[in-house]
DNA sequence: TAAACAATGTCAAGTGAATTAACATATTTG
DNA sequence: CAAATATGTTAATTCACTTGACATTGTTTA
């Protein structure tokens, strides 16, 4: 099993093994004993006795129950949810959902509010804070008990400015310092990812894919975009922009992309998409209780996902034509990554096996026997909280490595 | 820059730094001095005195002469070439190649001689060590005094096991002991791998992608697949098949594939495609020089690049169509990937820009701006070489990090 | 040319995270 | 209840690394 998330600055290569221990507490399932611990880190039990000790001492850890067979009872391991709280911002190209979190990474309450990011980071950011601002104090929650934050935006991150790349979806936020802006406001560390890498990274924590060593996280959204973790890192690439699979050209002259291409995964399996076909089909007279929706233009994808789960035929082949489509992307995925398992989230993924179905088909079909005999592709667990999830684990990381670290 | 290749085994954690610092010494062009060395690991300058000192000690290391500014003259550090020998051992599906290298990774003989893949281990592997037994003590080395070798096959391999996947190119290879049967013939430690993962090694150490965080390595050779090398690691991908980039459909009813599919890259683009479109030219009654040879299914892919070089305009269309669908897979690659730098290599990568031009257009016009605008696109600097060479830095590796283990 | 400066490299004492080896504790089994 | 088994702790020791002083080797300046 991948161990570590976080990437280990330098300065902590000394206490490396306590780092270790500290991931490996935190992301067993139901706990871990000393010896385990010991067995997983290649230490002895007296090194691992003195690691828990301290981490004890600083309060990051406290002891639990659980089970056993043989001799002496383990005493598990967990981290103590008492440690500290967390925010995990997750800002959508429509919404904003802010999760509040404490240490074992439970969520203790959580808001949504709407927002459009086209208008930019000088309106949008504000709006975010505010919204903080008056949710927090509700949940018996001061901000100054905050210890770290994580953020993410629907584009490419540069992570170690705290900016954004050149987001096509993000007009006005190219170069504004997301990161340090919010640092400010907040005060209190926060680390700037993309919504997919931490979408990742929520299914792989507490998700549909637990613990897996490689793992592509697909989310369907008004756009598409792919979260790659591999050999148990994160993977962002040279500029920040890998995982964007919703730009791989699909059909040669197909529909026009965002991005200004055509035939992109995209334009033929996005939200966007979803819509503009739903309403091609209407003004074709196909028969569609969406047809009931007037102006028609004023169709969303929500519209469509909510019909095809009542079972509108039309609304569910309109998906399982995305899903034939995203199977073809995922195919080139599942070549190039063999991953061991991919995780679609996003709102069509609420359809289930009307959606997985066809991606399971067209991937078995289109990659190779090795690779899809090896993947799993489900449906995210933490549905709509994949990347909220991810954005509470990354705070997580910092707050708890950074208090270890002395 | 990226500091390891070497996966360090568990039990050497402990001494990771002295890993570390061998490394940078391999890898650095020219050598490095030990106040570099300590700037780069983060270790202070009586710290690495004292790393250095072991490694000179176990003559893995020797010191050597560098430029300098300022103060003192630096004195730079580089591996004794003398410290041993590897061998790099390419399994192509026709040919196969031995390189016998000194501990500086230079080329010390070469040996090629023809094979056929298809004959299974029982034959292959025999007539691999007989070109061993009958060249190696010509070149004034004996078999004994060979500390390593690595062995990489067209195919996807499962390092662990040191063998192989399940090779459509090599049928009777499945679960065939590869690794362990070597390593008794040889008498020395020997690592299986696949052919694209050691040719991204090859380059990424010496050649065309030299230091790179993120490279991959495309082999168009009679088929086609990927090596990938990310944030400085081979990625192998959860059962060994990462890369296969050959097996990506691009054409919905494009010609059948050697894996059962209609329309890979491999079948559009591989060398046996190449030959293919060829005589299917010269029944047609296409232009060509190749129409003298005869009978026209004698054509192989090495006659179609021989008349492009010379000119051949058929055999030059040929190629730069191989080219426009090496693009479209590799556009996809690249917005997955976002890589700094894919390395064409195999045979057509001889023909340089021909074949690279109409590359580098496709990447252009079908993936992100962000992810093209970073990569660079060029041909192995190594050639035919790459994989053995891939090969001898693996072998290295194995060979010098044992040694320094104690 | 000598003195000052600058950078690299080494040495010796001290620190702390690990190992080793013995012991303590808790639970199941005969 | 004793024996067996597994987990956890303790104290002495080891060794990689830091600290701070010093040595070496080069350039620059008075």
């Amino acid at each position: 099993m991948a161990t570590t998330v976080w990437q280990i600055p330098k300065a902590s290569v000394k206490n490396l093994n306590k780092h270790a221990a500290l991931d490996l507490i935190r992301f067993a399932p139901g706990g871990i004993s000393r010896i385990e611990l010991s067995r997983q880190i290649g230490l002895t039990r007296a090194a691992v006795t003195s690691i828990v000790g301290d981490l004890i001492e600083a309060r990051l850890v406290r002891e639990a129950n659980g089970q056993h067979s043989g001799g002496r009872k383990p005493i598990n391991l967990e981290i103590n949810p008492d440690f500290g709280r967390v925010l995990g911002i997750d800002i959508g190209s429509t919404h904003v959902t802010v999760v509040l979190a404490n240490g074992l990474a439970q969520v203790l309450n959580e808001v949504n509010a709407p927002l459009d990011i086209t208008q930019g980071p000088e309106i949008c950011l504000p709006q975010v804070v505010q919204v903080i601002n008056t949710w927090l104090p509700n949940t018996g929650t001061g901000l100054s008990e905050i210890l770290a934050a994580a953020v993410d935006v629907p584009g490419p991150v540069v992570s170690d400015a705290g900016k954004v790349g050149a987001p096509p979806i993000m007009p006005g936020w190219d170069n504004f310092p997301i990161r340090d802006w919010l640092e400010e406001r907040l005060g209190c560390p926060v680390s700037l990812g993309n919504d997919a890498e931490f979408g990742a990274l929520g299914e792989w924590a507490f998700g549909a894919g637990r613990g897996e060593k490689n793992l592509a996280y697909i989310k369907v959204g008004t756009g598409v975009g792919a979260g790659l973790l591999l050999d148990g890192q994160i993977y962002r690439g040279t500029t920040g922009s890998a995982g964007e699979i919703g730009h791989i050209t699909l059909v040669e002259d197909g529909p026009i992309c965002t991005c200004g291409n055509h035939g992109c995964l995209e334009a033929l399996a996005g939200g966007r998409s979803l819509a503009l076909r739903a309403r091609e089909g209407i003004s074709k007279g196909r028969r569609t209780s969406l047809a009931e929706i007037w102006p028609a233009n004023s169709i969303i994808a929500k519209d469509v996902i909510a019909a095809a789960r009542r079972g509108d035929l039309f609304c569910q082949q309109l998906v399982i034509d995305s899903g034939y489509h995203l199977g073809t992307a995922i195919a080139s995925l599942v070549n190039l990554i063999n991953p061991d398992i991919v995780v679609i989230g996003g709102g069509v993924a609420q359809l289930g096996d009307l959606l997985l179905d066809p991606i399971r088909q067209t991937v078995k079909q289109r990659s190779l026997k090795v690779s899809w005999q090896a993947v799993r592709i489900s449906a995210a667990i933490l549905g709509r909280r994949s990347s909220a999830m991810g954005a509470v684990v990354q705070a997580l990381s910092m707050s708890l490595h950074q208090i270890a670290q002395v």
